[in-house]
DNA sequence: GAATGACTCGTACAGCGTACGATTCAATGT
DNA sequence: ACATTGAATCGTACGCTGTACGAGTCATTC
């Protein structure tokens, strides 16, 4: 599904191939470069958030001026997406996995997925907004393969993947943003004690004290791929 | 789970009872008030999206100054926990359900929740950041109050209620940025198509063509259900 | 009629993304 | 040897943002 507004060219729309450049770096400065842009951007994103991505901090950290990066970059948008890319790439796991464990396979995938997400918590928020690149499309790929070799009719391929998808993203932009302090959570516990008569089921249940996401996430995909492809 | 931040207090924590008020408006304007404001903040929001909400355009509105609002509101984050607070009421369907169709309840709830946030596409960005308000609560007892009655065992309760949490954020989420035109759509697709040798399996289910995401909604929750409390 | 408090708003400021143009330097053509 | 070009950098400036601050206007209460 493409772009929907995926940020301006820059300039240089193809790079030159580079002579060594020994010159013009009075001190050690390694000169600009789109590769030291976008790791720049994530090392600014992990440490300040999405909203302390500045371009003129991010040139500091280059140290560089601050319209030297729209050489490289055309606008702020595209560093958000190219953050986002370099964030998300997959590599399968290496040891050879049973070919015949499908559902081992999606679920190394997509907890990989979110695991890397979550390295990364901006990304979470940032990823719907944005082009689907060459690496969500792999996984993409590699989810709707497996998925029909499983088993799964191909008039349900596409409601699997995009359910797959959607617990996925839903699951790691909720994790990203409640991440609270162990106060936080009694606090807001408290809160739905005080108001029991209200929200008697939940408060029995503990939701908002739960706090062992990875498990939920693990049985939640479970129970999704119990209805997915019912075991045999 | 609470606020993470949810925006300062304004200055006056309780309201004046509020005399009739008939003097100092020299046009037809109405007074200031919070009410106008979050409405006039969820109108302009509908408009112009999450990066069209300006104090000095909201205040333009409302026919006063800009900072005016701030009497009422603290700061901005606070004019949007409002906004979503006022978009996210459930009234539960009027007509008389079936008691013992748990699984119609659910799902009317859950459409009706996505269809709302799909109404004010800036809410479904927003609502994993924020607070949960009353009237998410609300939606969530109810989840579990009606799993509960399907035989959902209390150990995989907050389970469920997260798993279909994830779901309906993810899916509406998804939906609301990839609205895109049918031009994008085929763009996207030719896009896949040419590079049909890395994506065979996705371009053959057509995926990023598929445009009936309601009927695509619905299914995913059905084979979800199917899971948490398979049909009998 | 003085005091209080609710409410409004003009001005000002720091910080943002980025348009524009000047500048520097290496590579190239002659 | 010199002029031209184009890649790359950056200083300055502009319009716009959220909001701090303080002065103003009323209605209500003593």
């Amino acid at each position: 599904m493409a772009a929907k507004r995926s940020g301006a060219e820059s300039k240089q729309s193809r790079r030159t191939v580079a002579s060594p450049r020994q010159g013009p770096e009075p001190r050690g400065e390694a000169p600009l470069s789109l590769e030291r842009i976008v790791a720049s951007a994530v090392e600014l994103l992990d440490a300040e958030g999405l909203d302390g991505l500045k371009m003129r901090r991010l040139a500091d950290r280059l140290g560089a001026g601050a319209m030297s990066l729209y050489w490289h970059v055309g606008n702020k948008e595209a560093v958000f997406d190219l953050a986002l890319d370099a964030v998300l790439e997959y590599r399968r796991s290496p040891e050879i996995v049973a070919p015949q464990d499908w559902r081992g396979e999606i679920i190394h995938m997509l907890e990989d997925w979110r695991a890397g997400m979550l390295r990364h918590p901006w990304s979470a928020s940032l990823l719907p907004r944005r082009a689907l690149g060459p690496n969500i499309l792999s996984r993409l790929e590699l989810l709707g393969k497996t998925l029909s070799k499983a088993g799964v009719a191909d008039a349900d391929l596409n409601v699997a993947i995009w359910s797959l998808w959607n617990y996925v993203i839903g699951a790691t932009i909720t994790r990203a943003n409640f991440e609270l302090s162990d106060d936080d959570r009694a606090a807001a516990q408290q809160r739905l004690t005080d108001l029991s008569q209200h929200y008697p089921t939940i408060e029995r249940s503990r939701l908002l004290l739960d706090n062992d996401w990875d498990g939920a996430f693990r049985k939640g995909l479970d129970f999704l791929l119990d209805g997915l492809a019912p075991r045999e």
